[in-house]
DNA sequence: GATAGGACCTCTAGCCACTAGAGGATCAAG
DNA sequence: CTTGATCCTCTAGTGGCTAGAGGTCCTATC
């Protein structure tokens, strides 16, 4: 357990200089390095990677995992503030999914319509176009 | 209809810096300008700026819709190619939505599990760190 | 014709979360 | 001892805007 940058990258699925900048951004904590300074991790830092990575692919920001972060660091800390980071985020997830059900809906009918024909009869230019009228819903 | 840009702006949703970033990547053409080196626009840009906003809207790139643009300026060409640029993002937005659909079920099962005492017991940090071993799906 | 204040102008820099590339040092195997 | 993969730092670029500074123009009213 006295990895380097590159195996930490492999057993976290996150990229060499993702890692560097999760660094640079105080993510992660500055490893000790080699003497030919090359940085070495050891199993807390796969974990926490690993942690940083799966609440990122949930889609939490970065100002988010910094904080469950920082309350998993301190256990005797109620889990308030964790759970309301995660209410947030699943009413944010339902909007996104609605939004891109819609679209999914358009797209298709538009793709159903095109004419295989020329730009002239593509109801897929047409549809862009033809939507002039519905204003932003947000 | 020599509309200057805040009117533009209000009668197609999209704010006046985003209008001049557009015309600064070249989705939208220089419009003349009056003697005071103001912008004015006509009926044209209206239309093509609400194609731009529609399709943004749906997800589309802003080189996918440079794409589409100048397909719809030549009439006579085959819808080919705005066929495949709609049924690729359609499948990326299936994938996303699938995505967000298994996201959505995991902060469910978290948020619930989630026993609203202290960290320790808190099942949201738990479920954060307990997933490091599925590696990306992509 | 003067003036007020809103809308307009250009320009630069910032946002997020990375990603790419230059140019060089280090490490491990043969 | 050499090779070549991996590592280092640093700067700059990505997409799609957004914000702000500092100044000019337009139009309505007095």
């Amino acid at each position: 357990m006295n990895l380097p940058i590159g195996e930490l990258s492999r057993r976290t699925a996150v990229k060499v200089p993702t890692i560097r900048f999760y660094e640079q951004i105080g993510l992660l904590p500055k490893p000790p390095r080699t003497e030919g300074n090359q940085r070495r991790y050891g199993k807390a830092e796969v974990d926490r990677l690993n942690f940083i990575r799966h609440a990122r692919e949930l889609g939490f920001e970065v100002d988010d995992i910094r904080d469950l972060l920082a309350m998993s660091a301190e256990p005797q800390a109620s889990c308030h503030t964790a759970d309301s980071i995660a209410r947030n985020h699943l009413v944010e997830i339902e909007r996104r999914i609605a939004s891109l059900t819609a679209l999914k809906g358009e797209l298709t009918r538009m793709i159903d319509e095109c004419g295989h024909g020329h730009i002239c009869d593509c109801r897929i230019i047409e549809a862009l176009a033809d939507h002039s009228q519905c204003y932003g819903d947000h």
